[in-house]
DNA sequence: TCGATTGTTCTAGATATATCGAACATTTGA
DNA sequence: TCAAATGTTCGATATATCTAGAACAATCGA
């Protein structure tokens, strides 16, 4: 497994992004980061989901970039990349992730 | 032409506003409501576009309770629900406003 | 009443996305 | 060296979305 491509920081694009934090279960995806706080394992976020397709959800993430992904052994590492985000688009992240779904 | 409908402020859903806004196109509508901050009729906001086309834009922004439009003779007049978009998931559509698209 | 204006709805085609199983790649540990 | 663990990539299918043209509906003005 080699290291997967990340944008930089100032390629990261509104759109993406919006779209990424789109589907409810990236979204959910990104919650779980935010509230670990720390570095996450894939597989350790979610299940009753094929690997395959948690696999794109994390890649739809990573190409947006909304998360970072880090090799460790078998496993990836992954991250909010909150720093970015936060300096790129001011109060995103944190309007959404402070939403209230009731749903 | 009927009054068509808009989900109630407390039924927006953040997956769908956020998937009404990761549209470029469908963003520019927003930003040239915001910008010009007052009702708008549908066909003054693009050309370049086919009416077909661009009154689904406007129904997926209506129906995720982006915009409301209320019929006024033969036109449709478009405005922001900022209120209500601002209560119910506050900073959102700032951060997405104030974001600068390079793209 | 009739035509022009404005936008919707229907239909269709092209593209994109979500999902999964199977095969593959990389690293770790026995 | 081999098997297990963890994700990725590929192929396929189902669903959703974007786009546009044509037909339709409602309203206004002449």
């Amino acid at each position: 497994m080699r290291s997967p491509n990340h944008p930089d920081a100032a390629e990261i694009s509104l759109s993406q992004v919006l779209h990424a934090l789109s589907d409810p279960i990236r979204l959910r995806l990104v919650r779980c980061l935010s509230d670990a706080g720390v570095e996450q394992q894939c597989g350790a976020l979610y299940d009753s989901m094929s690997k395959s397709t948690l696999s794109h959800h994390f890649k739809v993430l990573r190409e947006a970039g909304v998360i970072f992904s880090r090799p460790e052994g078998t496993r990836f590492m992954n991250s909010l990349r909150r720093e970015d985000l936060d300096a790129r688009f001011p109060g995103l992240l944190d309007s959404v992730l402070k939403a209230n779904e009731p749903l």
